[in-house]
DNA sequence: GATGAATGAGACTTCATTCAT
DNA sequence: TATGAATGAAGTCTCATTCAT
């Protein structure tokens, strides 16, 4: 248990405000100013703990990171088998998006086209976070739960691709809360995802021969 | 065939112009007056063709939209059934995007999450454009081809979703000419999403008999 | 009777138009296009007749002060007796204000207060003009009439002065057809000044004897 | 005695600056930067204070029309009688005008025929000021000084119009020492009003009959 | 530690005006 | 004669950032 400083405090404050901020008016039309009044604040304050209001950008997503990434996992711990593992992912990163509109709309509709913010550490972060999921998959394969010619980076792309998607559709239409929220989506993309990764029970039970015989009548 | 005028003709000049360095420089870095280098005119003149910086802004993406469903609409005539014609469609999609670089940059990575796009008439084209796919899938779901239980809707969004998301990975790396090109996943994504909805084939179109013999071999 | 060339005709239109135009908008708010549009040509035409924005601007009180002259001329031509004259003066100034509005808010509104146009022709024939008061009020002390410590240029500071601040209330207002109208100033104000400068007829033009008697009755 | 905080202090300045530029350049052919370097401040400090050029120019008058309002109400303290203090107001206007003129310009030749200004605050409140002429006009006509027939806007009209052109001419020829200054018009313009809306004090004071004979000599 | 005050840099946009057809 | 096309010059305003208190 860490007793936060004020400074450390007052950062996080910030960080809040700033989070709020941009993801309302988006980061270009968001101005420190703005930011400094949501804090509560003077705009000087704000360089007092962030050089530049890019840096203050950036700083945004770092503990989001982390959190979610200490969240997934403590859950992942308690689900075994890869195919659990991958719903629990879907339904995690589904999950925190939902629950953090401001975090998931600085992240997906700015940073994530923000080749500046490749360059940092904090991207870094992201890209290890993400690679959980390419464990995940590869284990899956290791233990013939998934299919052999299955292309875990791929999977990974429809996974967040799918994802981020409807939470962009979901953020831009002002996050309802009806049957487009992200949490809707865990299962049906569940099911499709493990269509297409999972070993046919059958074949995968069973070692068998088939011979198909063409059938008299036909059927088109 | 029509001659285009003068106007025109500068009209579209602009438009390319414009479309590559809002997407090489960000729509916010870019200034008119990079535009204005860009097509060889003053800065001025800019704006004897657009009324606003905005304005070209959305302009880009009517034309393209218009040549991309046109494009889409005709290869679709060559093709007859529904599960080659979401092929079809996937493969058009990565196409256009490949072959469009600059356009996809502004489409994705600017328009995509620009609130005040989402109101203009080319927005609403754009909706339109993509309920092609909805039809598809429909079309599949009438014929017999595709499962009862199918989501139309979030079948697209995983195949929207997945390409945007290989095609801005793409991108956010300067178009490389190598395995992560967006039509590389032309079929990966079209099996996945087949994998979902396709009734089974075996169970559905087909009479067969299967006749199981012990495998003397092994199977890998 | 003139013929007016096809050029003059043209340059007549655009004068027109842009007295309209720069009185509606004011002239540093209006453009060269809104004057253009108004004649129904374009742009370069107006540069054909008029070698600035500037020169068109002062050349609209060109023809109404000579065309207003002329009519104060000939209706004075009718008047005998420096009184009537003054009351035909100020008649005339108020009707041609309130007839020409155009004018009125150009010649008031924005010439008025530009040094520029002091320095130009038209600006002299406009005093020249205004001699005619000066004119007339001295003729007036010539022929006995008016008080010989009249000063005419102060009792033409007033008239004008009286004049122009109605009109311009009256045009602030956008030309209301109610009793805030210009014309309806000439009597008072023809009164009043004549107050001012006409020698009292009873102490003046007679000479009599004054017996005072008690008065029986009172008198209220 | 306030103490004026320094923002007050520089807010004065940029007012006193400004009223200086847009009286000698004019409102139109004047910049922010020409206020900033007239201040010695940066451009970007006058938008610290006034949110743009117009509402700094709209702020120009405020202040003026309080201090001349408290002026003039103070002097007309001393003064009993409408007659008076007729003249106390035409006196203060035009010493106002004569001492101040900037203000004047701006008043005059920029803010009077702006119709943006009339919609504001300080429009209403220069209303309500050229009340008190009303007012007094009124008083002397309860009191009996005035006659009744005397309509006190036409009076108020011809006062204002007066004043006005005869400081418009003043300001347009640089403001001379000579007597075309604006006080040199007091004593006439009050003789000139009072002969218009006094009694005839003999009409007044006494009652009496008049017998008019003949003058043997006859006279001029 | 916090901030009030100030600013440099620069963007968008407007418009009078010219040139070649 | 008329104009379509183009532009140079300039101005307002915004904002991230710094400095001295």
């Amino acid at each position: 248990m860490t007793v936060k400083s004020l400074k450390e405090a007052r950062r996080d404050q910030i960080l809040k405000a700033a989070e709020k901020v941009f993801s309302e008016k988006g980061f270009q039309n968001s101005t420190i100013s703005d930011v400094a009044k949501e804090t509560g604040v003077s705009d000087t304050t704000i360089y007092e703990y962030f050089s530049s209001k890019e840096e203050l950008l950036f700083s945004i997503p770092r503990e989001n990171i982390e959190l979610s990434k200490q969240m997934l996992d403590s859950h992942l711990n308690y689900i075994s088998g890869t195919t659990n593992k991958i719903r629990g992912m879907i339904y995690h990163l589904c999950k925190y998006y939902q629950d953090n509109p401001f975090f998931a709309s600085i992240s997906l509709m700015t940073l994530k086209t923000n080749k500046k913010f490749m360059e940092t550490d904090t991207y870094k972060d992201l890209i290890a976070y993400y690679d959980i999921i390419i464990n995940v998959i590869k284990e899956g394969m290791q233990t013939g739960e998934f299919r052999e010619d299955t292309d875990p980076y791929f999977v990974r792309s429809v996974i967040l691709g799918s994802i981020e998607f409807v939470v962009i559709r979901w953020l831009m239409y002002n996050c309802p809360s009806d049957r487009t929220q992200p949490l809707q989506n865990v299962d049906p993309l569940f099911r499709l995802v493990m269509n297409g990764v999972k070993k046919d029970k059958g074949m995968k039970n069973f070692n068998f021969r088939i011979k198909i015989e063409p059938d008299e009548q036909g059927d088109e």
